[in-house]
DNA sequence: GTGATAACCTGCTCGC
DNA sequence: TGCGAGCAGGTTATCA
């Protein structure tokens, strides 16, 4: 699923393919979570950024095409041949010799077009992104003492950093060796916590990003972080640092690994 | 305002 | 072999 590494490795490959183009005849799939696929339409992108989890497109008249990945969502500029009849394409349009497509099978991704810096939702109440290098351990301590959720709760909800999700929080739990379900956070162990998010995004990154089922990034590639992890998705092997099974618990509604004996509650 | 939970969605895996 | 149930999870909507 797109995280933050997966994310930035689709917009680094992305930016020279479609930064100065033109967005000509769009399509989308008939649901709401993509017909803003027309509202750019015409339009030329003038760059291409990223906050957490999202791609932004920055448009010429001023305005932004807002695209969200969801978990099996991919943007990638492909011949007109590969995406025709594509069961799963939820958007497109037209580049000069190429097509701009946005694929999607679980469609829990969206597309919305919104004027330059107006953004609503999850994008407009997000902490700083966890890249950002102005967020410091201490606002980051506070973030998290803001809020009595569980600490992997509030990572998830983007709040006090933005682009980390399921996979990156359990790394970065482990890493901390803070437990997943903990409601207080020392103010060592957020500085340890901030510091371990961005080891484990920037060594995604350099490795392509983490490839479970479904991503690919712009050139339709597989990362090959997956087999690097130390704590996502390994519930029931020993631990890494200290031999110990592995467990997986529920929080909500969501798996959490984690090692009983690194991560005290 | 905050926290908890359900719903969305479809491919894959597992058990019968 | 084929079928059905359960699981995966980011975001939004709804309710307490």
């Amino acid at each position: 699923m797109p995280e933050l590494p997966e994310v930035e490795t689709i917009r680094r490959g992305l930016e020279p393919l479609v930064v100065g183009r033109r967005l000509g005849t769009a399509w989308a799939f008939p649901h709401p979570k993509f017909e803003a696929a027309y509202e750019a339409e015409g339009a030329t992108v003038t760059g291409m950024a990223r906050r957490g989890k999202y791609l932004l497109l920055a448009l010429h008249d001023g305005h932004e095409l807002v695209v969200h990945l969801g978990m099996t969502g991919s943007l990638q500029v492909q011949p007109p041949a590969a995406v025709r009849g594509d069961p799963y394409l939820r958007a497109s349009w037209q580049l000069r010799t190429s097509v701009l497509a946005f694929r999607d099978v679980r469609r829990f991704g969206r597309l919305a077009v919104v004027k330059r810096g107006e953004y609503t939702g999850t994008l407009a109440t997000q902490g700083p992104d966890a890249l950002d290098g102005d967020l410091d351990a201490e606002g980051f301590w506070l973030a998290l003492k803001a809020s009595r959720r569980a600490v992997k709760t509030q990572l998830l909800s983007q709040r006090p950093i933005a682009g980390v999700g399921n996979i990156y929080a359990d790394e970065a739990l482990w890493m901390a060796q803070v437990h997943p379900r903990r409601k207080t956070v020392s103010k060592p162990q957020a500085t340890a916590l901030l510091d371990a998010i961005r080891q484990v995004l920037t060594a995604s990154l350099g490795n392509g990003g983490t490839t479970l089922r479904d991503y690919r990034n712009a050139d339709g590639e597989s990362g090959r972080n997956q087999d690097r992890l130390s704590c996502y998705g390994r519930a029931g092997l020993p631990c890494r640092r200290c031999d110990t099974e592995l467990r997986a618990i529920t929080l909500d509604a969501r798996t959490a690994t984690f090692c009983p004996t690194c991560q005290k509650r």
